[in-house]
DNA sequence: GCCAACGTTGGC
DNA sequence: GCCAACGTTGGC
């Protein structure tokens, strides 16, 4: 059981949209980084999400892998902002998972507050310039940050 | 293979 | 809206 961060924007996807859809295909990520962590996660990994570029930026909620890495659809379809002419089906660039809801945290946590916790201070997500939208998280700082969530 | 130019991310 | 930081592209 690993242990993941997810940004989205709340203007397109937050985590309301996901309590109330129960799952989603996470899918668009075009970073061969990002994309990486998503091929190693799997079923039952716990994910951190993040609320990015709006006015609070924070840990919004936690979801859950509902199932590990495929092949991403959206990179096929021509219609799609993120279609990929040079994707072939035999050998697909770009994967996707799908993440069910678990929580909503009382009160967001800002990334304000997360980057004064000693525990994270090797988390990509707290360090300056980094655009990383997929990462990795320990253990430790998986219970540092929902540490600080009452309830 | 280098690297300048460009586009994107995302905090502020 | 600004802009720093970063990844990608493409000319050479």
């Amino acid at each position: 059981m690993a242990y993941w961060l997810m940004k989205s924007e709340p203007d397109v996807f937050s985590i309301d949209d996901l309590k109330r859809k129960k799952r989603e295909v996470w899918d668009g990520v075009r970073n061969y980084q990002a994309r990486n962590y998503l091929r190693s996660m799997q079923a039952g990994d716990e994910i951190l999400f993040y609320h990015s570029s709006c006015a609070v930026p924070g840990v919004a909620g936690i979801a859950r892998i509902r199932r590990g890495a495929f092949a991403d659809p959206t990179q096929f379809d021509p219609r799609s902002e993120y279609h990929d002419a040079g994707s072939k089906p035999e050998d697909p660039r770009w994967s996707a998972v799908e993440v069910e809801f678990v929580r909503k945290l009382k009160t967001p946590l800002p990334l304000e507050l997360l980057k004064t916790l000693p525990e994270l201070s090797e988390l990509a997500l707290v360090k300056r310039g980094n655009r990383l939208s997929v990462m990795p998280v320990s253990e430790t700082q998986w219970s540092a940050i929902v540490g600080l969530s009452p309830g």
